[in-house]
DNA sequence: CTCATAAATGCTCAGTTTGAGTATAAGGGA
DNA sequence: TCCCTTATACTCAAACTGAGCATTTATGAG
């Protein structure tokens, strides 16, 4: 890095996760950014006239998607040099602060070519709502070969174990937080196409159906960590509601939890929990039929966050990937 | 801020939250800063030969204070101008990236001046640990006079509501992870030294035994952070364990976990849970005796990790506050 | 109009987990 | 030896969980 000394003012970046669930399915904004057109997260630079870094994060994904956000958390920082090759990343800003947003409803995505995905396009192994991603056979097969080409026995059973805590292999079970681990070992293993990419090689990369698409320099892995925040969150704070309409059934706020943490939920049980938790009211009003016995419309109960330390949902998937009344 | 423009490049900082428990007291390190030599958070440059910011934060915090850091975490990232008025932060960076870090023993602390202070200094309202804080119902008059002196009826109910929630008021219980909604409330209100002082006044503030002692510009906003974070986190991470000896006793264990969370546990439950977890195991010695019958000195069980998804301490307080066996 | 289908809701029930104690055991010191 | 202190074992009722079964109320096909 030419010039820059020890304490140097580095060029500081901003990055957006937004996440609305639409149609059952968890939506986060992208658009398409440099030559090649690779699918991105909405950035931008801090500017010196934004108050906070949070207020300047508002600002300019008002103006690059025309959409603005609610609720608002800072993600994590990234650092330069863990991101990717110095080469790759010239123009790039040296330190990114990433964000998550959650919104209501998937406008259509205004400027720029934003689009709302599926996050599951870029983590399909991610999504167990349908059982067992069919994928995943085919990753663990690819990850157990890295493990065992390691140099040194040591490094192996390191790797060994690593893939077994993230992917729930022998005795460990699946955790759906573990998004960003998983992703980084097949970083490492070089089974995602920024691997091939980041270490200067101009192959594509094994961009197959088993591995997801790849996203601009770093995005996908910030992406990764804020599903796993997500995920994380809903247990114990009561954030799906900022993804909800102002009125929704009971069914509409599961099959939107179940989105997100890519399990399903046994009925039942999640209705239980989400009354007994106090976590919404009755509107009064009932649905307009979703296929069969009209449903009641609630809404979330703020009052919740005075009552309850620690007011989530915390799921209890239900039967192991198969299909749940 | 003048020259900066768009995008402009600025400095970033790096500062560090270096915790230990020792003798029953959650310890923080801090120095000597300025030349007020007001206490202060271990803090430096971020160095462009660093290769990630956390290996360029464990390399000055070896340097500055000759502690080499085991567990280190990312905490938060501090913009410019939500820190302090822009008068005072002359020289500071614009943006500080502050991590938390957990050390297993308090060794004496080394240059600059460093010393460990147990948090409770800067925070005496977070100690429950021998019953309700003396301070507290003075800090609630307080709030409550601020609350009611609000401009506008619906900004006093927005405050009252903020304060019932974080100090537990009326229905809501004490949750003792709001450590940084109770500071910033303080903040606000004008409760604490820093306040008075980044307004610009020369007054020290109301530095009384009440509101604790005060740090150099934003450091007790970042220290409350890292001690939220860290009250929450020992619940779902077996986290703790850095900070204790090779071998230890449950006693020893609960009274850290005390210590950082600032509660009392109830002895038998709290054995129960530890056993149950899995989270230790015999080292075959037993202690020294701490007064009374020999203790067996258990170890942390690594395996764990492999085998719990949440694998912490859910610590489920003893009697409110009280004296428990 | 009647029936099959799809949800929405109600309720049960056994197995765990929690919160709070009671009862003993085992050192050290007066 | 008696007392004080901490370690450990056990108990027990209440609350919480995980899995299902059973009903109710719409919609759409015959």
């Amino acid at each position: 890095m030419p010039g820059a000394r020890g304490g140097a003012a580095r060029s500081i970046g901003l990055s957006a996760v937004i996440v609305a669930a639409t149609g059952h399915e968890p939506r986060v904004l992208t658009i398409r950014a440099g030559q090649d057109f690779v699918e991105a997260l909405p950035s931008g630079p801090l500017e010196a006239e934004h108050r906070t870094l949070e207020i300047g994060l508002r600002n300019w994904v008002e103006r690059q998607t025309s959409e603005r956000l609610g609720y608002v958390e800072q993600l994590y920082t990234f650092g330069d040099r863990d991101r990717v090759a110095p080469e790759i990343a010239d123009g790039a800003p040296a330190l990114v602060v990433a964000y998550l947003a959650l919104v209501r409803e998937a406008a259509p995505a205004g400027a720029a070519g934003a689009t709302w995905q599926s996050w599951y396009r870029y983590f399909p192994w991610e999504d167990w709502r349908g059982g067992r991603p069919a994928q995943l056979p085919l990753i663990e097969e690819r990850l157990s070969r890295w493990a065992a080409a390691s140099p040194g026995e040591a490094l192996r059973r390191l790797r060994e174990e690593r893939i077994g805590l993230a992917f729930g292999l022998g005795g460990a079970s699946w955790n759906e937080e573990l998004v960003l681990e998983r992703y980084e070992l097949l970083y490492e293993a070089g089974l995602v196409a920024e691997a091939a990419r980041d270490l200067g090689g101009t192959t594509p990369g094994p961009e197959d159906a088993a591995t997801g698409v790849a996203m601009a320099v770093d995005h996908r892995r910030i992406l990764a960590t804020a599903i796993g925040r997500l995920r994380g969150k809903i247990k114990y704070r009561p954030v799906v509601f900022e993804l909800m309409p102002p009125a929704f059934t009971l069914l509409q706020l599961q099959r939107t939890v179940e989105a997100l943490s890519g399990v399903r939920l046994h009925k039942q049980n999640f209705r239980r929990l989400v009354e007994q938790q106090g976590l919404v009211e009755e509107t009064g009003a009932m649905s307009a039929a979703t296929g069969g016995r009209p449903a009641r419309l609630v809404r979330f109960r703020r009052e919740v966050l005075l009552e309850r330390p620690a007011p989530g949902l915390r799921l209890r998937a239900g039967r192991r990937g198969g299909a749940i009344s």
